[in-house]
DNA sequence: GATGCACCTGCGAATCTTTGCAGGAGCATC
DNA sequence: GATGCTCCTGCAAAGATTCGCAGGTGCATC
């Protein structure tokens, strides 16, 4: 412990708040029982594992799974999470650090998600909006493909069959 | 009319179903009918609408949407469909033609789907595959984020609210 | 701190997608 | 062209996600 404060990476719950306020929508008990779990749980987490959390958190919550749907569409509407569709089941959601901005490298075959930051793909924005006009959002961009196991086995298989 | 060969531009359907084979997949009439009806739709299709599509072509088909959802996630891992997620209510799925790789933007208040080229990622790919072994798949990337009218209207939005 | 509007929530139902299982059918082999 | 091993398919059920509605509540206003 040093003297730094606590979560000086993590911005304050506070200003977060004010941002879901400043959106013009509305900050209630289940958001922000939601907004804990959901940055309690670090990396990525589930619809259902965010859900189980609250209620493990308190089980008097009584927060309905389509409320932590409905709520993280609308965090996700305010960039405040990123959803990651990965395609094999069920959809994870991640916290939006402002200051970490980072890629997703979605493993077709195994479902695996691995991080990487590419600096570049900040340039490779600014082209799509002066070509386009379109606002991407680059950062926790996912792309899908092959891990490195799984490209190999299937060189391995693709040769042997 | 010229004397040009008629679909000089897309691949002949044996090779494609030859493509099949030698994955060690096997083919099916079921599949020969869902791989028409996804080159017939041209641009996008959901399952359902490829369901339909086949069950129109040949009533007694007799397809089922499970069928159609399983031989579509084959159809992706030979990386002959690319499966678009947008977020919003159902997935869809585009033949992916080697020779016009594009990628997609995709707003995320609107669904609608836009593509570009962007030629300069798979200078990014390959950086990707360097560093992290990861093997990712650039052709018919999708990206999310605004399209002009919408960032324009939050814009409207945020100033007014 | 009382009031009222619009947004939120929980519930159940609808929709989209995946999965398990038993029978059917490609295709490699003989 | 008969045989057999697997892979495929259809059906039904489960799982994931969204939607509609009636009632509850944040918060701006007075």
């Amino acid at each position: 412990m040093s003297e730094r404060a606590p979560s000086a990476a993590v911005p304050h719950e506070i200003e977060v708040e004010r941002a879901i306020r400043a959106s013009g929508r509305r900050l209630t008990a289940q958001r922000s029982k939601i907004l804990s779990a959901l940055r309690a749980s670090g990396g990525h987490a589930t619809a259902e594992r965010i859900y189980a959390r609250v209620g493990a958190a308190d089980p008097h919550a009584g927060i309905s799974l389509s409320t932590v749907y409905r709520t993280l569409e609308q965090f996700a509407e305010v960039r405040l999470v990123a959803r990651l569709d990965g395609g094999s089941g069920s959809a994870s959601y991640e916290w939006r650090d402002p200051e970490a901005p980072h890629q997703h490298l979605l493993c077709g075959d195994c479902g695996t998600v691995a991080e990487v930051e590419l600096p570049e793909l900040v340039e490779l924005g600014e082209r799509i909006r002066e070509r386009t006009g379109f606002e991407p959002d680059i950062h926790h961009l996912g792309i899908g493909g092959l891990c490195t196991r799984c490209s190999a086995r299937r060189r391995r298989e693709a040769r042997s069959g």
